[in-house]
DNA sequence: GCCAACGTTGGC
DNA sequence: GCCAACGTTGGC
């Protein structure tokens, strides 16, 4: 089983907005970069674990625990042409952008990209490296482990 | 709002 | 294929 960390803005959807959801599981719709969209595509398995990331927010961290609940399929957004995410150029016989379902698992606190960073365990989490811009990280099982054991004494917002 | 870092585009 | 210009991401 592989381990990914999901970058989501808040204002787009958020851990509750994702739990709010019918069974809470949301389409990872939007991701409009090819490596990102690669690891949906050609790596991602139905249960491998996802922490779910808030960015571009007052204070990003991980906020919840989730699985990939799907298999890749194509990004409704990019056909529609009312979407921010629309993309004239990708014809649905040939779709270019795939996404998988996301499940949220449960809530966790906020672990916070202050704290991941002072976690000695932690220094070469993709998502610290400089620089690093890429919506969806691979998560080594290692890392993976230190972060729930982070999480795992802290009640979430919500089982 | 700033800006570093990175990705994409397009002329050549 | 190179690379400058431009756009985007995302923390601060």
């Amino acid at each position: 089983m592989n381990h990914w960390l999901m970058k989501s803005e808040p204002g787009e959807c958020s851990v509750d907005d994702a739990l709010a959801a019918p069974g809470a599981t949301v389409p990872w719709v939007g991701v409009r970069n090819y490596q990102a969209r690669n690891f949906m595509r050609d790596a991602m398995r139905v249960d491998d674990g996802v922490l779910f990331y808030h960015s571009s927010c007052a204070e990003p961290g991980i906020v919840g625990i989730a699985r990939v609940a799907s298999s890749p399929y194509p990004d409704p957004t990019q056909f529609d042409p009312k979407s921010p995410y629309f993309d004239a150029a990708s014809r649905a016989e040939a779709p270019r952008w795939l996404l998988v379902d996301v499940q949220v698992l449960r809530k966790t606190r906020n672990l916070t990209l202050p704290e991941l960073r002072s976690q000695t365990g932690l220094q070469d989490l993709q998502v610290l490296r400089k620089g690093n811009r890429l919506s969806i990280t691979p998560v080594e099982p290692l890392h993976w482990q230190w972060i729930v054991h982070l999480l795992g004494d802290d009640p979430g917002g919500r089982p």
